[in-house]
DNA sequence: TATCTTTTGCAACATTGTTGCTTTTTTTAT
DNA sequence: ATAAAAAAAGCAACAATGTTGCAAAAGATA
């Protein structure tokens, strides 16, 4: 992993005013979009513009299969599963794992980049809601092992119920 | 969660010579398996007996595809499906979560039981021979969260390499 | 705009998981 | 030991998920 390999995207937080015309917003979407692929050096299209906007509309994790469903039929299956891959790999998304065969994925905090991913948070999922979420703020604990294992990352993952649910 | 939920089973290391003939071991085995399927309520049949050896000779994790090879063909693929489901019904095995899709299945601890799993310990994924052991040794970790939040289990899950291969 | 490169969609296939129903096996009661 | 009842296994059909190669379409480049 190279020295300084994390660049520095700028916040960006999307703030707009309600009374913003839809319009706008999407013209908004569209560019923050095309900056976001552009940064990863990704061409510009239309499969990797709307499965992007999913991430960044959702507040929580999306499964492969939320996602075929929010794409609607516009896309191939098969283009979700190589978008989703080229995001990984591009440390735009991170995975979170289940005990249910369902991979969810995350939008990536913005020091995560092709080939290292920095993604020590906790994650965690609502038993009510059935909704993952990053807890971006909650580091995960070192983790002491037995004599003979090494450490290259530890995944936490909470369940139970989250704040919209209580 | 009933008070004095959990049975107490007995250590059964299975300490036997090595040079116990081959039929001995078999009829040993056979006798624990019945006996843990009995403690559990469940009919003996075939193949819990033989799933159930192939979880007490491994000492890691097994993925429903191993089982099924393992098993070899002497069994119907929605058998060992229908096994796996009663067996973490029952608590003599719980899941590992991860993120490759492929649900890992491990034995339980004795304190485990019918409706209610206790298996507060971690699990490590190895890199380089990609098995998965648990480590019954090392307790989850209490997680912080923010306030809203509240947690009914907490899964930990370290990737790295094992004592083996080191 | 023309050319080169990348991505998409499609088809075909493989793997994994589910469900209903019939047959077989196991348990229980005689 | 035998018969009746209950449970599990096997089978078939299907659904869902994931993979690969290739031709067509779209995007980047100059
Ligand atoms: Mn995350
Ligand atoms: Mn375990
Ligand atoms: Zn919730
Ligand atoms: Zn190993």
């Amino acid at each position: 992993m190279p020295v300084n390999c994390c660049r520095k995207k700028k916040g960006n937080q999307n703030n707009l005013d309600e009374i913003n015309m839809e319009k706008e917003i999407t013209i908004v979407n569209e560019q923050r979009l095309i900056k976001l692929l552009k940064q990863n050096s990704l061409s510009i299209t239309d499969s990797r513009k709307k499965i992007l906007q999913l991430f960044l509309e959702q507040n929580g994790a999306l499964a492969h299969g939320d996602i075929e469903r929010k794409a609607g039929e516009k896309f191939d299956r098969v283009t979700v599963y190589r978008t989703l891959q080229v995001f990984v790999d591009k440390g735009i998304i991170h995975t979170i794992p289940t005990a249910d065969n369902s991979i969810r994925y995350a939008l990536c905090k913005d020091e995560c980049g092709e080939g290292h991913h920095h993604d020590h948070h906790v994650h965690f999922v609502c038993n009510s809601c059935n909704n993952t979420y990053c807890l971006d703020d909650v580091v995960t604990p070192g983790i002491k092992l037995p004599k003979g294992y090494s450490a290259n990352h530890v995944e936490v993952v909470v369940e139970g119920v989250c704040k919209n649910c209580q």
